[in-house]
DNA sequence: GTGAAAGCGCTAACAT
DNA sequence: ATGTTAGCGCTTTCAC
């Protein structure tokens, strides 16, 4: 390209000719580093504005072997979950001068380990992954990427480096206590038709663990995949009352699922939390406004989202120590819909 | 560092030395261009694989001018609307090879000047930006980066570049005039209290501009802030309703608020939409599932994310032409909280 | 089909 | 306080 061209974008050198400093000491004012006189660097934030200069922060990075870039790979964006954690992890972000580039598996471990494999080649000062599970290929790029990696969500497994956030086991496993132990007794899960999330799965794992202690059973079992939750949670409430009227309470994998199946017994009539017990999972408070409270367990979203990018950005000051886990306690919230004892 | 150093990320020399095939050509292997032996390419692949090697992007970047990164600039993740959006644009550049890089400005100006610039700053192949308000200065950057720029979400104003999305003023226009029709004429208004949610403050003037054709003036306002958009809903009809009893319809500028001040409406028996008309806007479908559908008007979020990212994908073929306008149809759905005439 | 040389635009390290 | 030199890890271009 010619020198004129016009689509050719600026260089330090454009600056340095235009403001008669050398390209060193234009960038050094650019980047505040370094002792430049008043004069100099006036003359050279002058120029820079006149001339519409936008710094290359490819070659810099290159140069400094330094990216201001974090990874954030999560599953899916239509889950309203992960919108929450970005958005932790944006607001912590914010003022680091990181930045966070995104990546959506649609819960698949192979375009995780694509995506991954996409991101590292960016050489970014960390990532940020949801889950503990990962193909071999993508654990083994993680281990040896030589950067920060925290896994998110899930803090049931054997992290890789850092780790942030609850454990979907205990979360159902407590949850499962609280129903017993407020005399609930024909139990039924409703869920997502999800082989590859894996927290959904813990969490009923913990939860068929909670009913085992006390000699307890799922007495049946509901799964749906797509469309709106909160309409599917009322069609699948009616699915499994009806295939099993007996139930006495409904453990719902998600709250929006849950606050469906909440709209419908209010329909219908059923006395809530007296005949029949609710609970979701992860504490929206989008639901907050319903006529009745959903009982549910704080996912502590927002909050992982933040710790996570902590981790990363805290990483320049407590030389490479890594390996942290913070394993958040979801609290669990009664709500209007389990039976006090 | 010293070529051992095991925390130096390996290089193409790596490959090359390991491989004894000259970097060239392993360059070219690893990217699939020109022609390379099917021998030498096995050599390649082997050796790449056993090391672990990952490509710089920051030096192929910098060497090739090409740039796979396409920046994304949304005001709010909280909003529901926005992770919808970039789930449209995450879904088709899936198979593009390129990838988003996100900013969010939490609806300040001098915030998406500074994340622009950051973003400008990688010379991504492409940008995406919420809204036609910019900073000066924002704006003459993206005017000058040489790349395809996209303005989301609205068509009221003059875009940059392209433009996808709908006109919030004829929304709100197209509201009103059913609204009225319908027989409404004492009409209040319940929204956000932002100052800089431009399609909000649009759709509410549009609104007016209708009520106004048929000499109808709002009859009464409610605005509010933070907080459960559920909850809020039903404060706000509640704080309206009592200031003042005689409305007969309810416009919100948002589904959610208006979902709760359904809800509030049916707790108090009011009869809609009979006695009280209620509409929201954006066409959520995880409402769908409320005891009664609320009217509403779809603002095509994910397709605007679609094709938006498809205009930066495309840029390759059609040469440079750019300057694109697609302004999609919100189309009404009068749900169940209008009056059929 | 393969390789060697040059350089992308910047910054680290060392002058001065 | 400012300038000079070398090179980050790739790809482009050209030679073989």
């Amino acid at each position: 390209m010619a020198l004129n061209d016009p689509k050719r974008t600026l260089t330090l050198r454009d600056v340095s000719d235009a403001s008669g400093v050398s390209e060193m000491t234009v960038s050094r004012v650019l980047r505040n580093r370094g002792d430049v006189s008043e004069a100099t660097r006036d003359k050279v934030l002058e120029a820079a504005r006149r001339l519409g200069y936008v710094p290359n922060k490819i070659a810099g990075a290159l140069a400094s072997q330094r990216v201001n870039l974090v990874g954030v790979v999560v599953p899916s964006l239509s889950n309203l979950v992960f919108p929450e954690v970005l958005s932790g992890i944006s607001a912590e972000l914010e003022d680091t001068g990181l930045q966070p580039v995104f990546g959506v598996t649609n819960y698949s471990a192979e375009r995780e380990e694509a995506v991954l494999y996409e991101m590292l080649s960016w050489r970014p000062s960390g990532v940020i992954v949801s889950g503990m599970e990962h193909t071999p290929n993508a654990r083994a790029m993680l281990e040896n990427a030589g950067i920060p990696i925290v896994e998110i969500m899930d803090v049931d497994g054997t992290p890789v480096d850092s780790v942030v956030g609850i454990s979907h086991k205990r979360a159902g496993l407590e949850m499962a206590r609280a129903i017993v132990k407020a005399g609930y007794r024909r139990i039924g899960f409703l869920g997502t038709k999800m082989p590859d999330d894996h927290r959904a799965r813990k969490r009923l794992e913990g939860f068929q663990a909670g009913l085992a202690e006390a000699g307890v059973e799922l007495s049946d079992q509901e799964f749906y995949s797509g469309g709106s939750a909160l309409l599917k949670g009322r069609e699948m409430t009616e699915a499994i009352l009806t295939r099993s009227p007996d139930l006495d309470f409904l453990y719902y994998s998600n709250d929006m699922i849950g606050a469906g199946g909440l709209l419908y017994c209010l329909d219908k009539g059923i006395d809530v939390p007296g005949r029949l017990g609710l609970a979701g999972f992860n504490g929206v408070d989008l639901l907050e406004g319903l006529p009745r409270r959903l009982a549910t367990m704080d996912s502590c979203r927002r909050e992982i989202g933040r710790q996570a990018a902590q981790i990363i950005a805290g990483h320049g000051h407590s030389d490479m120590i890594g390996g942290e886990r913070i394993e958040l306690e979801p609290t669990l919230d009664y709500g209007d819909t389990i039976r006090r004892a």
